[in-house]
RNA sequence: GGAGGGGUGCUAGAGCGGUUGAAUAGGUCAGUCUUGAAAACUGAAAGGCUCGCAAGGGUCUCGGGAGUUCGAAUCUCCCCCCCUCCGCCA
């Protein structure tokens, strides 16, 4: 969400950072919403001042006759503000849907585009892999090595199940553990969280994934959903809340299982572990002062904790900044690391990292008051920190070797008891 | 699931139809006193919306929503949350 006022000062800029989305919006609906609601209210103030003002007087009033009249013409009052009261709700409805449909203005170094064709590469690191044979894709990989077991999986959990398999299973752990030792050690600003995943309605309302994203949320038969990502419910743990300046920047490290129904894509992607329908992920999530300058610079940090990870397993990956039409409502900017995947040719997403300026806080209502005493609401940044197991995919099949077994990178070796090989 | 009790400002806690944005106490901040501190004393202090160049004004907010009333923190209904007891499960 935007805020009004800065809305109706800056139309046009709302307007082209929209067309930049490659969003239909126009704020011109809004701002004439806007200018009945304002009508509206100084009609309904002036009412409740009277109402006010006679409610004071009223019991002083020794005379019968006099007070009578007086209820007597307050009832009619009454009326006639409820009217406009009525109204005004009608208004505000509107004013709302609206409101919400208001795209945040990208950055000025985000690229124009309408698909990711358009997404620019920043950077590269690592070198591609070279094969002296075919390289297998992870699935074939890991079922013959019994990491992970799809049939099954699709048996006993449906479409997208799987199971992961001795050190498929012990991979993830190690990864995992990994992480947060990575964190512990080199940032320990950060603090690390587990929230649940089963949460209320209003908990996805207030973070703006209800109720655009209906379709993509499992709900539960109490009418509870189970969060896609652990930005809903660590975000929302500190909604309605005034933080001490003090305690900016609130870094986090957040741990959650992640539900996904992918409904719109049921083609893409259908097997292995690319995408499917529960997984765990380590976020990293960030609310610091309302200022432009630390949020970009909180941005870039995200963007290499996250490859410090990457770069500590040795995986070849890029860095693109997001054209405009790939980001989200309220993404200022957004980098994806994508990590090379050797049967596919192609760098393939782990990563994404963005920024919202006050856009999901102003929903939120997370604030904090400032060194000039005003109360504003904090900027909000979140990356992956790693996202599992859909890193198993680049991480097996760019270790493979040729006999059709896999090295384990050395970083991860001691959490799997020493071990240098998988299927050896 | 059953039976009760309760949600008031930073906190504790009054108020239970009419100058209550809200007593009182604690905490916080500023000042007086002091070499410094403590104590004591004095004072300050909520947020949203809105009108205004400003000073300042209006309005809303006592868990959330709806209602009764000329008027609601106070009465009624619905929802959410917390506590106690019983049951159930681990």
């Amino acid at each position: 969400m935007l805020d009004i006022k800065f809305i109706r000062e800056n139309k046009d800029l709302v307007n082209e950072g929209a067309k930049k989305k490659h969003i239909k919006f126009d704020a011109t609906d809004l701002i004439k919403a806007d200018d009945k609601r304002k009508e509206l209210l100084t009609e309904i103030e002036k009412m409740r001042a009277e109402q006010n003002e006679v409610s004071f007087r009223l019991p002083q009033l020794k005379e019968a006759g006099q007070k009578a009249e007086l209820i007597g013409q307050m009832k009619i009052l009454k009326e006639k503000l409820q009217a406009e009261e009525e109204k005004l709700k009608e208004v505000m409805k509107e004013w709302q849907l609206l409101m919400l449909q208001v795209p945040n203005i990208p950055d000025i170094s985000v690229p124009d585009g309408d698909t990711d064709e358009a997404n620019k590469e920043v950077k590269t690191w690592g070198e591609i892999p070279k094969f002296d044979f075919t390289p297998k894709d992870h699935i074939e990989i890991m079922e013959r090595l019994d990491l992970a077991d799809f049939e099954t999986g699709t048996k006993v959990s449906g479409f997208r199940g799987y199971f992961l398999k001795n050190e498929g299973a012990e991979l993830e752990f190690a990864i995992m553990q990994l992480t947060v030792d990575l964190f512990r050690e080199k940032h320990p600003e950060y603090s690390f969280m587990i929230v649940p995943s089963l949460v209320k309605r209003e908990t996805l309302m207030g973070t703006g994934y209800l109720p655009q994203a209906e379709e993509e949320i499992y709900k539960t038969q109490d009418a509870d959903y189970l969060s896609g990502t652990a930005e809903v419910p660590s975000m929302s743990y500190y909604a309605d809340k005034t933080l001490k300046k003090e305690e900016l920047p609130k870094k986090m490290l957040v741990f959650s299982p992640c539900f996904r129904r992918e409904a719109g894509s049921y083609s893409k992607d259908t097997k292995g572990l690319m995408r499917v329908h529960e997984f765990y992920k380590l976020e990293q999530i960030i609310l610091c002062e309302a200022s432009h300058e630390v949020s970009v610079k909180h941005h870039e940090e995200l963007l290499l904790n996250a490859e410090e990870l990457i770069q500590s397993l040795k995986l070849p990956y890029h860095v693109v900044v997001n054209c405009g039409a790939d980001l989200g409502l309220g993404q200022v900017k957004k980098y994806d690391i994508e990590i090379w995947v050797p049967s596919q040719n192609k760098y393939r997403e782990t990563h994404s990292c963005s920024y919202f300026h006050d856009f999901q806080t102003r929903r939120l209502n997370i604030r904090y008051k400032d060194a000039d005493g005003k109360m504003k609401f904090t900027h909000s940044l979140n990356n992956t920190a790693v996202a599992m197991p859909r890193i198993l995919i680049q991480l097996l099949e760019n270790n493979q070797l040729a006999d059709g077994s896999v090295k384990i990178p050395e970083v991860l070796r001691k959490y799997m008891g020493g071990k240098e090989y998988i299927g050896k």
